[in-house]
DNA sequence: TATTGTTTTAAACATACGTTTAAAACTAAC
DNA sequence: GTTAGTTTTAAACGTATGTTTAAAACAATA
């Protein structure tokens, strides 16, 4: 019973919604990689739509579970002497390794759920928001109200705008990181993989979260 | 003759184009809402890839131009008494006044330069990423040397990486700055505009730049 | 085997899109 | 006022899309 008609059809989709965005894969092309009947998504997922909302479904919900389950574990062994920067390394690191792990699990590459996040926040997509927010909301939410302890010298409002500049970095880096990664192959190490760009980020965006305020002198 | 047919078609597509982004805005949509004729479109751009060029070239062009001589005029202003943070700083908010003194007229022009660059950015989309590295890859390169000049601990490859994290930074923040301004509308200061976005960017965006590398234990 | 429910299939449907066409309207020079 | 060139207009074209339909194929049960 593995790869039955509905995971062919969302193996495909995700890798081609990954590739070319919602609007611009066609059911058609989907189906056709899929080896599967045109009339297979409407029946299995109602519409376009409902495919669309599994695809993100099938592997953002093992992610915020994943994420829950270590945020969790993370808060209840308290490190009291350590420095916000410290933390917050931590915590990012959590969620790399959270995004990694539910990767490795559904057997593709990270840039594709990264490019699946960065087509459901650009692309005005306002059916997925709506249930994006309303599905993995409260996940959300509990891991921004984790790193709101560690960049406490903030207002909520310069928290909020804070914390989306550092959403975006993750997804911009990992969305493009396969693109960028060919296109230095020939300039710089081959050898650099994921993994390193991951370590790196999570100094940048600790660094990031930690810039001081509009006429703020400290550092 | 002001307002003109072409002048009508641009206004709209850039606002069209930044609320629901190139493939998701008709033809139809654009020339209605600039009261012109559908076939006006293709009789002056030739296509809709003419004018989404169009759109593009008609900020872009500008705001190359002004960062070009606000860069060359900065070069020749040595200050060799300030750290890299300032350097790093000044460098990032010559971009923001650049971007902000192009989109005085239209706030839209933000939106569609990020989500432009995003999608050159992200998706293969051929003749947009092709128009746009002929056409301005020697300012990107120009900005892309002095940040270096500041960003001097690090390899050229760690630099490269580093130069796209923030430039996903900035694309992600802007693309997705009128949503987020919509989200938290209610929930915070609705007077919170884009020039303070972009004020507390470029400050993230110097902290990002010097965050330490692996293995560096200074700040 | 016969029957019931589920899944797959091929075809058609309705709609929206970018583009083209050819006539009409307009503009400016002679 | 006529003419030549440019712009605008309404209509149609061809294509691609998501969706629906109804028959066929399949699976499981009695």
């Amino acid at each position: 019973m593995t790869n039955s008609t509905i995971d062919r059809i969302l193996d495909a989709a995700e890798v081609e919604f990954a590739a070319h965005g919602f609007v611009e894969t066609s059911l058609r092309t989907i189906t056709t990689k899929a080896k599967v009947n045109l009339a297979a998504v409407n029946y299995h997922f109602g519409s376009k739509k409902g495919l669309i909302q599994a695809v993100t479904d099938r592997f953002l919900g093992p992610l915020t579970q994943h994420l829950q389950n270590q945020l969790s574990a993370y808060e209840k062994q308290p490190s009291l002497d350590s420095q916000n920067q410290q933390e917050l390394q931590a915590l990012f690191t959590l969620l790399a390794h959270s995004c990694q792990h539910v990767a490795q699990k559904n057997h593709h590459s990270l840039a594709v759920f990264a490019r699946l996040i960065n087509m459901a926040y650009s692309q005005s997509q306002g059916h997925l928001r709506k249930h994006l927010t309303h599905q993995y909301g409260a996940s959300f939410l509990y891991f921004m109200k984790l790193l709101r302890q560690y960049m406490p010298a903030m207002t909520n409002e310069q928290f909020f705008w804070r914390f989306h500049y550092l959403l975006g970095t993750l997804v911009f880096a990992l969305s493009s990181s396969e693109a960028l990664l060919a296109i230095c192959e020939r300039e710089y190490d081959e050898s650099r993989r994921i993994d390193q760009i991951m370590s790196d980020l999570v100094l940048v965006l600790a660094s990031a979260a930690q810039a001081p305020m509009i006429g703020d002198q400290s550092s």
